[in-house]
DNA sequence: GCAATACTGTATGTCTTCATACAGTATGTG
DNA sequence: CACATACTGTATGAAGACATACAGTATTGC
């Protein structure tokens, strides 16, 4: 749907900032390429990881998440409000900390991470098997 | 300034979508790498882009700086509007079609791209002499 | 020629992220 | 204990990009 000219982008095109400007179209691309796939499961690169991070490894603070998905601790916060609202993390207060949250998975959550896997194993195999031109 | 934990994220990290989370954020690190790069010359890597390739390629329309830098339309309008304030590139019309404008780069945005130019060079061998650990 | 179709650039609203500032809570030092 | 300092999560405003819809212009088919 929104990706019908993806490969307009010319990879073997002059040297103007050629390195650069391919790196950040084939993340693009990449990123582009999970959103679509992600859509049917309604979420974006950010909240899977998000998911698939706590259901991997357990509760966890808020400012770990920022610092392992590599965004900010403002963005996570609203992206772990997004997923609270589905019903898919909920917040648990820390008894020895009272300023942190840890966000735990929920038992849809964790169903859906299951999904994620999934899909992320397909894309991954894709990407190995060099679809298009990355 | 913006940079300061940007090796926090462990690309050592366990596999939940390993591959594409290390790909975006090592997208992010180059995008940050080439914006603190070019904020001496008040530009961003879009902005920049843009400048480098129509220096180098003449005169283009929206649609095909669109298509090249692999960003929307309406995107490119708007970096085209910056640029202009700056009196870096100027819209001039094309009298076979009067649709379109050809984007062109002005004497000062010729000077600008060449120093653009250098900062592409300097970062470029940076990043295959393998700075840091992207 | 004329209608239907396609294309260009712009306007608009939304989304995601960032940077900054802040209040509340912990921690370390004297 | 009191104070300064550091940390956590949130609020806010900005930037950059997207998708969509639109008006103006070209092009195509008849």
């Amino acid at each position: 749907m929104n990706h019908a000219n993806l490969t307009t982008h010319e990879l073997d095109s002059p040297p103007w900032l050629r390195v650069e400007a391919t790196l950040m179209a084939t993340a693009g691309l990449v990123r582009a390429a999970f959103d679509t796939r992600l859509a049917s499961l309604d979420l974006n690169l950010t909240q899977a990881s998000l998911i698939s991070y706590v259901a991997e490894f357990g509760r966890t603070s808020q400012t770990r998440l920022a610092d392992q998905l590599g965004i900010g601790r403002a963005a996570i916060g609203s992206v772990v409000d997004q997923l609270q609202t589905r019903g898919l993390v909920e917040r648990q207060p820390n008894p020895s900390d009272r300023r942190v949250w840890l966000v735990a998975v929920t038992g849809a959550g964790r169903e859906l991470a299951t999904k994620v896997a999934e899909v992320d194993e397909v894309l991954r195999a894709d990407l190995r098997r060099g679809i298009g031109r990355e």
